[in-house]
DNA sequence: GCCCCAATCGAA
DNA sequence: TCGATTGGGGCG
């Protein structure tokens, strides 16, 4: 079946897609899921996608045509084109902007896209204009050119005319093998050369090396490790390291094939590192999950497996991921963000070895495309990977593992275009046919929900991996030991004395505080000036280890100054407990013991994580005080006791998930405390003992608190009980942006009852870096109206931008904000 | 989103 | 006065 327009994805945030003329040539060959390459505009040419092939000749507009296909086959999956479609719909957002997103930017290329010369053609100069000669002349010179460099010589408006031109003469042609010049970073790796050594002996070798001690030196070293652990991998620069041995020695030894040398892959490199432990066969508690997990699928049912704190969850991925393996179908693990997960990396690697792919967003674009490929060829079965590893190219999806669902880091809010990883999943397998498994020791009071109300399978793991006992939670009034002047700073004397104790018995003690910098506020006594960030509505940090202020929400530093820039007084006070200060009262009450501190601050230097995971690893460390980060992947069997001064401060944030994250936090670090001995201790300092949340993290019963959660929800109107969409608008100028979203509010109001729009109002930050911030925040019934509501809500956003004032303002939508 | 063009701004 | 910045419109 021919068709002679196509509809185009372009990777722009604009809205839609756009009709393109097929050409006869094309029509052939043309499938959805290809990528075209297309003008748009009066110069630009972009690699778009088919989104769909169609008859029907537009009327208000004379389309352009395609310029050539970059694929044989559809690059992207129709399972993809379907979650796209739904994606840009669910979240309000353009479906350019998810292809910005989905795709490596070598695989859209631009300007940068390549062309060169058809092999063996004549060409017939007589019949060529100016532009179509200086083009061919210097293609020519140079085998290969790109668009930006024919912008040198040739008008830009003439550049999509004289390429198409030549394209249609079959003179030149695009340059289709862009993604094979990328090869993935490999690093070098040695070994004994088994056949070489086993047919001779080991004196011979020996005598053949007499005449150079070192060759003989550096292969017993190696052989030495070969026998002691055949399974280890050498890295070649690991040898030279301590400069022992020099290159030329191994080169001699490779002459003489004792010793080979081979290559791996740099993104899997921890994963053949350390000793692979087999997997114990599952426990009774473990057994029973995964007989429900079965059930569940069986029903086409999604699963909400909700395992306390070592309780063996990832036993269970790695059961079902080896089984939808073995019934050839392909796995997608996702994590909320690239921290490498040891032991299940170390499993899938060592059963699957080439078949397990990484995909997060740190691998450079060479990477990304090659992973891409891979996936496309189907050479790799499973992916490891973080949000942006949902939109690879599947070719046979059977499970999706979602662990840690409830992390924030699945729905950022930074990046654009705005979606949860964790709901959009589920969407994905539904495209596929494939399972979900949403794991975590705090599931997100949304999945709790939909658990109980059974749309999604709940499968509760309560125990502890060896009936190991959990962490036990005792409160301590801060308010009293204050008024009776038992305490030291931020800590009671209680606090400091069960600190202590550990300390004295090796063991180690966490210590969270989830506020980065040493003081909130920088306060002049005697005028009350604070200071303020001068991009952002916000007061700057102070950070004393730096010395410096710093906002935490544009990044902009400033020194700290050392009189009230307003009434000189010297008289600087400051305000809000940070983490810096509850480190430098450890330090102080503790000299003898080695106190570590663990935030973004401290560990944005090159290695200082893994300088810091070693310490702690070698029992170096005696106290660790930190931020939330020291929630995750820090499993050691030393401590025991987990201790949250001011408990206090995650609680008072304006947000109606505080008291969920506040439970979700405290109960993931003190998952750290007692993981073996089971004699794990966690102490909360409040001044509210009293507070419903603090009683409850007591109790340790999950079902309770979420009880107490989901009434909260209900009682004020909050998820999963209504639906939440955010809008926000920015512009550089108040009066403009407060104009505008006054306007908003009154076409919303036209359309939707009065009781779901709340606002517009100031953005709790009114400034956030130079840009002013208003928004409106609509809380929508869940249900079929909800569908209609978001047209209306489409139809109040379009009467919106037919105001052409209001078009230089930024406009942000969150969808489940 | 990016480009073009026109309008406006601001330092000489 | 001129070059630099900002706003608005269009793109298939």
């Amino acid at each position: 079946m021919k068709s002679t327009f196509a509809q185009i994805i372009l990777p722009l945030n604009l809205k839609g897609t756009f009709t393109y003329k097929v050409p006869a040539e094309l029509a052939e060959k043309i499938e959805i899921g290809m990528r075209v390459l297309v003008p748009f505009g009066g110069k630009k040419i972009y690699t778009g996608i088919v989104f769909d092939l169609h008859d029907q000749e537009p009327d208000t507009f004379a389309p352009k045509e395609i310029i050539n296909l970059l694929d044989d086959f559809p690059i992207l999956p129709k399972e993809q084109i379907s979650f796209w479609d739904w994606l840009s719909k669910y979240y309000l957002c353009n479906i350019g902007e998810i292809y910005r997103f989905a795709f490596p930017s070598s695989l859209k290329l631009e300007s940068e896209t390549y062309l060169k010369l058809k092999p063996g053609v004549t060409i017939d100069f007589q019949n060529l204009d100016v532009n179509e000669m200086y083009l061919i002349q210097a293609l020519e010179v140079r085998q290969l050119i790109n668009l930006t460099e024919i912008e040198a010589f040739i008008p830009k408006k003439e550049i999509v005319k004289t390429i198409k031109s030549l394209i249609d003469l079959q003179y030149i042609e695009v340059d289709e093998k862009i993604a094979e010049k990328y090869k993935a970073k490999e690093i070098a790796f040695l070994k004994i050369n088994e056949e070489e050594v086993s047919s001779k002996s080991l004196a011979q070798i020996l005598l053949l090396l007499k005449k150079a001690p070192k060759q003989q030196e550096l292969f017993l070293l190696l052989l030495e490790q070969h026998t002691e652990d055949p399974e280890k991998t050498i890295k070649k620069s690991d040898i030279f390291e301590d400069g022992n041995f020099a290159h030329s020695q191994l080169k001699s030894l490779m002459e003489k094939n004792l010793v080979l040398e081979y290559y791996l892959q740099k993104d899997r490199l921890q994963t053949y590192e350390g000793e692979i432990e087999d997997l114990d066969s599952l426990t009774d508690a473990q057994l029973e999950a995964k007989t429900e997990i079965d059930k569940a699928f069986e029903e086409g049912k999604n699963v909400l497996l909700h395992g306390v704190t070592s309780s063996g969850k990832t036993h269970l991925y790695l059961d079902k991921i080896e089984e939808t393996i073995e019934a050839g179908k392909n796995v997608l693990f996702l994590l909320p963000e690239i921290a490498i997960t040891k032991q299940i990396v170390q499993r899938l690697e060592k059963k699957y070895g080439k078949q397990l792919g990484f995909y997060h967003q740190k691998l450079t674009d060479f990477e990304r495309v090659e992973v891409w490929r891979r996936v496309r060829n189907n050479d790799l079965k499973i992916l490891i990977g973080t949000r942006n590893a949902l939109f690879l190219p599947y070719q046979n999806l059977g499970l999706i593992v979602v662990d840690e669902e409830h992390d924030s880091a699945y729905k950022p809010r930074e990046v654009s275009p705005f979606f949860n990883a964790k709901d959009a999943s589920q969407v994905l397998a539904k495209m596929y046919g494939a399972n979900v498994i949403l794991g975590s020791a705090t599931p997100s009071v949304e999945s709790y929900y939909l658990a109980k109300k059974e749309k999604l399978a709940y499968v509760f793991l309560g125990e502890r991996f060896g009936k190991v006992k959990l962490p036990e939670f005792e409160l301590i009034n801060f308010k009293e030991e204050q008024d009776s002047k038992k305490i030291i700073g931020n800590f009671s004397l209680k606090l400091i004395e069960e600190i202590k104790k550990e300390v004295d018995r090796k063991k180690q003690t966490m210590i969270l505080h989830n506020r980065r910098g040493y003081a909130n506020v920088v306060e002049c006594e005697s005028c009350g000036y604070v200071n303020y960030c001068s991009n952002c509505d916000v007061v700057m940090t102070y950070h004393k280890f730096s010395n410096e202020m710093k906002c935490h929400y544009c990044g902009q530093k400033a020194s700290k100054p050392n009189a009230c820039p307003k009434c000189n007084s010297e008289n600087l006070n400051v305000r809000g407990v940070g983490v810096e200060q509850i480190h430098e009262e450890m330090v102080k009450i503790f000299p003898e013991a080695e106190v570590d501190r663990m935030d973004v601050d401290s560990m944005r230097k090159k290695f200082a994580y893994e300088k810091l995971y070693e310490k702690l690893e070698d029992g170096e460390t005696d106290i660790l005080v930190g931020t939330q980060m020291i929630s995750k992947g820090l499993d050691f069997e030393n401590i025991e006791l987990v201790a949250i001064p001011r408990a206090d401060s995650m609680l008072y944030v304006q947000d109606f998930r505080a008291e969920e994250r506040a439970f979700q936090l405290i109960t993931q670090v003190s998952g750290r405390a007692g993981r073996i001995s089971g004699e794990g201790k966690v102490l909360i300092q409040t001044y509210n003992p009293e507070h419903s949340v603090f009683q409850l993290i007591k109790e340790n019963d999950p079902s309770k608190i979420y009880k107490h959660f989901l009434e909260e929800r209900k009682k004020f109107l909050y998820p999963p009980f209504v639906k939440l969409i955010m809008i926000e608008l920015k512009h550089r100028k108040e009066d403009k942006v407060n104009r505008a979203s006054q306007f908003l509010g009154s076409i919303l109001h036209k359309y939707l009852p009065p009781e779901c729009i709340l606002g517009p109002e100031k953005s709790p930050i009114g400034k956030l870096n130079l840009m002013y911030q208003y928004q409106i925040l609509l809380k929508l019934p869940r249900g079929k109206n909800y569908s209609e509501y978001k047209n209306l809500i489409l139809k109040s956003f379009e009467e919106f931008e037919e105001i052409t004032a209001y078009q230089s303002i930024k406009k942000l939508i969150f969808v489940d904000f």
